[in-house]
DNA sequence: CCATAAATGAAACAAAATTGCAAATTCACC
DNA sequence: GGTGAATTTGCAATTTTGTTTCATTTATGG
């Protein structure tokens, strides 16, 4: 992996339909090679995944909360069993599994807040393992994204 | 917004290089009306970005940590100024501005400990009006994704 | 310094996206 | 329910983009 590869990234983790050929333009190189490139990485599992990101406004789901989750047990099987429910969940967008206190951090996103209480009792209440959860809501979201600093 | 619309957003938000055909062939519409209800959507705004995610560990930012900041007055051009300087630092990938005790919530790449306490500096003791901030350690990340609950 | 391997660019090729147009569908209004 | 306008659709042609081939160049190891 050389800078070359870290300038396609950057443009890619930006914008991945910008052509192979205006890449190739801004980082001096053919088209073919960084089609080259990119299939290598895509390969490699450096790019994982190739996605849009969509408005959670206009799809009904403009609630976001992120949930602090205490667990009454450090057992790995049932740690491994709450990961999972949590996983599996299409709310949760992401699940850290943290040290500290806590034992999980959620980013989950709701229709609406008495959606969220629902979805409480599914994730938390009926799991025994769960001893607390802390629920933050967010009044905004200023920014959210997956892009990675890229130090060429 | 109809059904199909719905349909094809959740083929692009997990994979946005599904070519138009497919998704014709899936949701039973020819690959042109994909075409244009794709172009709409993105023009709308529905589609906000097309990006790659790609791996953070071979990047060299293996840390991923959640900050809870906390302020010190919640006059709004201080909070303002602190929020701008949040969200304009690379590292940052994700910024909530939220409810209860603390005033944002941020999820935060490194390449090391010693990088984010770096970092830390920077962003928080460097700013008057950051009262305190907690760092919860995420050991794992299990999920990482921007998908939304669509229902049809 | 040479031989080998790897990566590159140019051109041909294939696949996908985009556009033009006529037919079909939907919608608002009577 | 019927009618006309507006919208959406599918098909086919066009254009753009992605992919492969191959000869050449560049890098690598002895």
């Amino acid at each position: 992996m050389d800078s070359f590869d870290k300038e396609i990234l950057k443009i890619l983790q930006k914008n991945n339909l910008t052509p192979q050929r205006d890449i190739g333009e801004t980082i001096g190189l053919s088209p073919a090679a960084v089609q080259r490139r990119v299939k290598r990485m895509r390969e490699e599992g450096i790019i994982k995944h190739d996605i849009s990101i969509l408005e959670r406004e206009t799809l009904g789901n403009p609630v976001t909360l992120i949930v602090e989750v205490f667990l009454e047990s450090e057992q790995i099987d049932l740690i491994d069993e709450t990961k999972k429910s949590f996983v599996s969940c299409s709310a949760v967008q992401q699940c850290y599994y943290v040290t500290g206190e806590s034992d999980f951090v959620l980013i989950i996103v709701a229709k609406s807040m008495a959606d969220y209480e629902k979805l409480t009792r599914e994730l938390f209440f009926a799991n025994k393992n769960v001893k607390r959860f802390r629920t933050v809501v967010a009044m905004g979201v200023e920014k959210l994204g997956l892009n990675i600093p890229i130090t060429l």
